[in-house]
DNA sequence: TGCATCTTTAGAAATATTCTAAACTACTTG
DNA sequence: CAAGTAGTTTAGAATATTTCTAAAGATGCA
């Protein structure tokens, strides 16, 4: 019984939606995804995450949360966010929306972009086609 | 009359810029200052730029490149851009503007703000301030 | 020139991420 | 459901980028 109804995901089947998207539903992919795909949606780091998976008692090496990251990326299970220099974000928010990013202390919050409009960008590069447009808003305490 | 009037650089004197920048004109510096601002504007790695410097016979650590850029960057003379995980590339142009990132052969491009509009943005976290607004329009070939 | 201060440097260290090859596990087939 | 195989996980090594350290060197002021 769905106690979040913000939550990012409507049905806690990890298993299945792993193997929706071509992933083996293995042990530690399970146990990463509910952490990531349960509740609300959220923003990690490779470490965050080990860290978090691994107080669920389910043994994860750091090699393998690079490698479910990656895979889960490029599934589209998440976005990647590179914000600030030498280390990725991932968020599991993939619908459309925007960032703010507090450079004071590395943190990120996401803000929708249906409200969004991005104006008077010229044409992309010849012989290239635009894949997303990302609007950072850095803000400071 | 200048005949380059999309240079970045109007006074070719590297030590005088550095010292109104509050750094001393080493020998370094200077040569980092020459490859960097004269002629158009560019973007550089901590790396590529080392490259560069190297061959023009002036000694130079990849430390020392590395302090620079940041230097050159705290006083306002680069702008560091975040795009691409894993590395950071500098900005010679620090009027505004925004870039196109060609994900394929990670390549950056500059494009004027002055026609574009970001409109939408809700109001930033309680207690902060936006310090900038970045647009980076990610492309494929 | 003399000297205090700032800068550069090589190499070590820190940080983030990927790779390797061996052990392990999920899924399929018989 | 035993066995095979193909995909996964893992520790540890490797790679990549950036920063740190402490010693040597350069700069600019008196």
């Amino acid at each position: 019984m769905a106690l979040h109804m913000s939550s990012a995901n409507p049905s806690p089947d990890f298993a299945e939606r792993l193997r929706e998207a071509g992933l083996r539903p293995t042990r530690q992919r399970v146990a990463l995804a509910r952490v990531l795909f349960e509740g609300d949606h959220r923003h990690v780091t490779a470490e965050s995450l080990h860290a978090e998976v691994k107080a669920t008692k389910i043994p994860v090496s750091l090699a393998t949360v690079y490698n479910a990251l990656n895979q889960f990326r490029d599934a589209g299970l998440l976005r990647e966010v590179v914000v600030a220099p030498g280390r990725s974000y991932f968020d599991t928010n993939i619908g459309h929306h925007h960032h703010f990013f507090v450079e004071t202390d590395n943190e990120l919050h996401d803000f929708p972009s249906h409200d969004v409009t991005v104006e008077g960008v010229p044409a992309p590069p010849a012989g290239t086609q635009v894949s997303r447009v990302d609007v950072i808003v850095r803000v400071r305490r």
